[in-house]
DNA sequence: CAGTGGTCTAGACCACTGG
DNA sequence: CAGTGGTCTAGACCACTGC
């Protein structure tokens, strides 16, 4: 299944002379273009495993010959993924599957930065993995992983150090299905940011993340792991991380020291 | 000055013919797209008040027209300026200049959200101004808003509250040129955000910010006026925000309480 | 209905990468 | 040099808004 056609259903194309002006009279959708079209195609084509994270996609000459359309709409498609951050263009070379393995944009979804504002003025995180168990899912953890209460989950708990000082204490849980065969011994074993490895091994891959803020003091274990005092105050990062479709694939609490880091954001 | 032409200077359009291509054997710059000379073209019409918040500016025909290019190439360059938040577009109405005082788009820079996630389940802040003082910038203000030390700044304090519960204590610096004649009266007389104010009552438009985020205990002065002790962790977030030219016009220390709200944030 | 932004095409040419 | 993404054009047509 899922080979052959990449054809359109022929009565969604807005060109074509007339006959196609069908569409317009419908109800509510009021009306989808051709290069939205094209983009749920790719986005498909990215889902299914057809192209995967760091490899090129087929160039827009060959895209648009496949969807029959022309270079310019399957451009546009492209350039809204690229904004997306789900695909990544490099002129002369191709377009490329987005990765959170890539040297350059290790920690895509890591906003920490040192007080200097240089991050090549510290070296790479250490990663220290405290454990990974088996449990299952309560209320909250069940409704923000779309699981049922009950289903299998992976907690992981690791602390991240910048040259030794004990900065970032993350606990995570994933659904257990996905990622079956996690274990403590592999986290530690993986040298690179964690999505690389999810990516790699479990063909999951993290594409969007909301996350939430507040400033909290820590429990005296979480305390006792960032090696500071439970009046010390600290920022509560809250992460859900979605794959392709919005599915969450990942609750993470992170709880970061900011004496000599920020949170950086931009808005505009 | 600078009313007349809108014309490119010859010696940069990549189109006509070949006598152009001058341009591409030169240093360093490496090129520049027409669509991007349009852009700031635009840029400075924005920055020069031409065209103002919230006021339509011409139709991409007009302005092809006026800029002697086609209007896909206007298309690209606006495109790019709504991707930033300096355009709004309408389709069926025009191309609008993006403003702070839009009902739907009010405290576009406030990403604090109540815990139910819901903006709507809270009515609008109560806004009451602490002071506003004239002095004179020590270092760190001078060097974030771009002046010298002893510059004249001025110095607003004011406390946000939702449903009578103040949540948001702010320390405001501002370059005393740009906004001679601010007063704390002005400041409470005015019912909307406080960039509405900047925009229509000085002409500075914030366009862009960045913003700093920890974890603190308030000072005894600050717990005061957010009415908790100063044993509650708080969200300090440090904010610079810009004009057009990447211009500081406005440094801004807010402390967040994060017991009834959060600071959300999307990753992609 | 006219005017605006939005989509789509076809074709030409340019800039960048790598063999 | 061939292949890729990137720019630009000219023209047709569509969807939406408001008079």
């Amino acid at each position: 299944m899922a080979a052959e056609n990449p054809l359109l259903s022929e009565s969604l194309t807005p060109t074509d002379a007339d006959a196609s002006s069908a569409l317009t009279g419908h109800a509510t959708p009021s009306f989808s273009p051709l290069y939205q079209q094209i983009k749920l195609l790719i986005l498909q084509s990215l889902q299914s495993g057809e192209w995967k994270p760091s490899s090129a996609i087929p160039s827009e000459m060959e895209l648009a010959a496949r969807f029959k359309v022309s270079q310019g709409t399957v451009r546009k498609a492209i350039d809204e993924l690229s904004a997306d951050n789900l695909l990544v263009r490099r002129q002369g070379k191709g377009t490329f599957v987005a990765t959170h393995a890539e040297r350059n944009v290790q920690y895509r979804f890591l906003k920490l930065y040192p007080n200097n504002g240089d991050l090549n003025s510290e070296g790479p995180a250490q990663r220290r993995i405290i454990n990974c168990l088996s449990d299952t899912a309560d209320a909250t953890v069940a409704a923000a992983l779309a699981l049922e209460p009950g289903d299998a989950v992976l907690k992981v708990r690791r602390v991240l150090s910048f040259t030794d000082v004990p900065t970032i204490l993350e606990d995570i849980w994933l659904p257990g299905a996905p990622f079956e065969g996690l274990t403590a011994d592999r986290l530690a074993a993986f040298n690179g940011p964690m999505y690389a490895l999810f990516e790699t091994e479990f063909d999951v891959q993290m594409v969007r993340a909301e996350e939430k803020i507040r400033a909290v003091l820590p429990t005296p274990d979480q305390s006792e792991l960032l090696r500071i005092t439970t009046q010390t105050p600290v920022l509560s990062v809250e992460r859900i991380a979605t794959t392709y479709n919005d599915v969450p694939m990942e609750l993470r609490r992170g709880l970061y020291l900011t004496d000599t880091h920020y949170y950086r954001n931009v808005l505009n």
